[in-house]
DNA sequence: TATGAATGAGGCTTCATTCAT
DNA sequence: AATGAATGAAGCCTCATTCAT
């Protein structure tokens, strides 16, 4: 009742108060700023321009420049992997459940440029922030032990291939969904954007499972014993 | 402090007086400062630190600082493209074509991590620099058009898959030796550096080949009639 | 970060609503910080930080920070002057007087660093807030006024030299001991550190004794009638 | 001819282009900033403004503020010790030596607060940049050899009382002549500023020189064998 | 052609202080 | 009486670029 309704109107200073809502206030125009520009090409200003609080407030939370870039790379990391736990594989035959994953992850990235962004800024600095992190890191885990699972369940049923990596495979799978879109503009620049429409995305999809799949499926040969 | 008089007998001034040689220099100079830290990160200052010759030269060559990343971009291009026309694949059977182009492929990207860095850097900007040039949309379409030539062999034979497309098979290839290259950094400080270890980058380098190779081959069902 | 709610029975929230402890509190801490960096160099925040209470109280009590170094300059002056107090003389002959007196000033000096340090910092601010003080100049009348006793008593005994006076024999002593402590960081940078072992200061101490008697004492010429 | 006369004037900068003078130009406007205000009271705006070049210019020769304060410190101690210099003692007896040798120094300083100034700024620094100098060191050995050159034949004279320490007997020396200046203000401020004065400067030089030589000087017992 | 000197504009960050509760 | 959150003003410094010779 007291509170205005209106957040974005800066002379409502409804949100003032709750450091939790500035900081998230920041993070989220500063992964915009990072993403398009990367850790030396973003301004702080320009951040503060589109933020609902002062440009003090990012030194007061965050120390300084690098300090927020640490913790927009945290938190982008922290989004997208809280999106891929809404997959569930368990219930799939194991061929199906590959294409499933493989599927889900070309969209998820598709999905969150602004992450991929980051991870390429990262890169750019030799994932010196990354490496620094004290959160990240437990957060990797999951996809690789999921494959593990899943290969092992495959292996089984002996639709597999034997002798499956887990972490090559989620290396193969983040290849394509990466690529797909870090490079996208390059790729287009270079070899024409046909490839990038809805209709070349669908085509290119497809394909990502199909290799995959013929990959991970077992040949004939090893069929009979 | 002081430089030499007498760097060596023949070069001695020998670059003066030769704007190529300059040029060049500086190039060579910038493309690794812009490789490590991207356009914005990188300084003219350290460019013309470890440069043989002034400032002043950078400006007068290349204007100013976005004229001469361009022309490294498109230095990066030449010089890469050229090192791919060293592999012929036209007396080898398809299959083992194909096989050899991907390994050669993966193998090239790795000797040239420069190269990908000023790609990533690209996509940053968003291709902006790439699509300004006039040279480099002109050394591209020979990748396409030798796979173009490759899947129709293939086909022509009965070894490939029917319908491949040359575009997609061509961003396969690349999504697997770009990401090796591109996005180790990240790729490792999240999951280890098992795969970047000479041992592992060649059972990555075996797997990628026999992944695309699992693709291209027609499938046992359309074998027979 | 979190305050633990049981410091020690006794003072358990006990220096709440007690101002003079909390101000003494401040005081105390803010002294250090201002003899350790100056006026300017002082951080009020890192005196907040260091204090048992909250910054806000820092404004609360002294207005600003002018006001608060204002007050930690009074109370230097207030703890030294009342040092100066535990100093008898009158039992002692003038010479013997003297003596005792210069080696107190002496040791004094070197026992209160951090004021002598606030000392110069005055200066450095051409002692505007010292002669804004309305305390500080009722404190100083004591040690020239001691001295005019000591000189009329020397003087009446026929040991010291005739027309002394009290105000420029302050001087003196006051000279040798404080430039022994305000200037000890660049004369030992100069000079060496060998006047400031235990070993030098005490023969210092033996010297500047020596000196100020050779100058008090009554020459031999002045002896005969 | 073709220099304009007038340096003064900002708009006729025949002064370009001549490192060395925009370097003195800027060290002599900054020594004043730094020894009215400290290092941290010190503003790098306030030294630009009162320049006659741009502030760009301070970071170009000089790095940072403590650059130039650091070179501030080393200009400062050069041109005192070079006023050094002037005096020569040798032809004089030695208690008229030490008498002139304790005037000049009261002299000097007094003609060099700015120079006090800095001393005192060092000492709040505890000497740090002093210490980091290489060549504020090699300055200081003249005044203490000259002093024991001048305690030798003092002796060997028999005017000089034995055991005399060169070191010591110039840190009383200079006790007194940059207690003078130094600490004026704060005296001044307690004590009155009578001995400030043209006159009361005169007799504190007078009783300076004579506490000194009554020091120095071999007392009646020493004199018979 | 070539260079060391010079710079305006704008970047990041810090500071003492006040606000809202 | 007390506090954590918040801030405007101003500080130091860096950058790509141009000038004067």
């Amino acid at each position: 009742m007291a509170k205005p309704l209106n957040e974005n109107d800066k002379s409502r200073q409804g949100w003032k108060q709750n450091p939790e809502a500035v900081k998230r206030d920041i993070i989220r125009v500063a992964m915009t700023e990072f993403a398009q520009n990367g850790l030396s090409g973003a301004r702080v200003d320009r951040i503060a321009a589109s933020m609902k609080t002062s440009k003090r407030m990012i030194y007061y939370y965050f120390g300084d420049k690098e300090g927020l870039y640490a913790q927009v790379l945290e938190y982008a990391y922290a989004k997208v992997r809280e999106g891929e736990k809404k997959l569930s594989l368990d219930d799939l035959p194991p061929l199906e459940a590959i294409a499933k994953l493989v599927g889900f992850t070309f969209d998820h990235h598709r999905n969150n440029p602004d992450f991929l962004r980051m991870v390429m800024i990262e890169n750019i600095h030799h994932a010196d922030y990354l490496r620094r992190s004290e959160i990240i890191p437990k957060m990797n885990s999951a996809a690789v032990e999921r494959l593990e699972k899943l290969i092992a369940r495959g292996e089984a049923d002996g639709v597999f291939r034997s002798g499956l990596d887990p972490l090559r495979l989620h290396w193969q799978i983040s290849a394509f969904s990466v690529f797909n879109v870090a490079n996208a503009d390059t790729f287009g620049a270079n070899f024409g954007s046909a490839l990038f429409t809805a209709k070349g995305q669908a085509a290119l999809r497809r394909e990502v499972i199909e290799t995959i799949l013929a990959y991970v499926r077992k040949p004939r040969e090893e069929e009979t014993p």
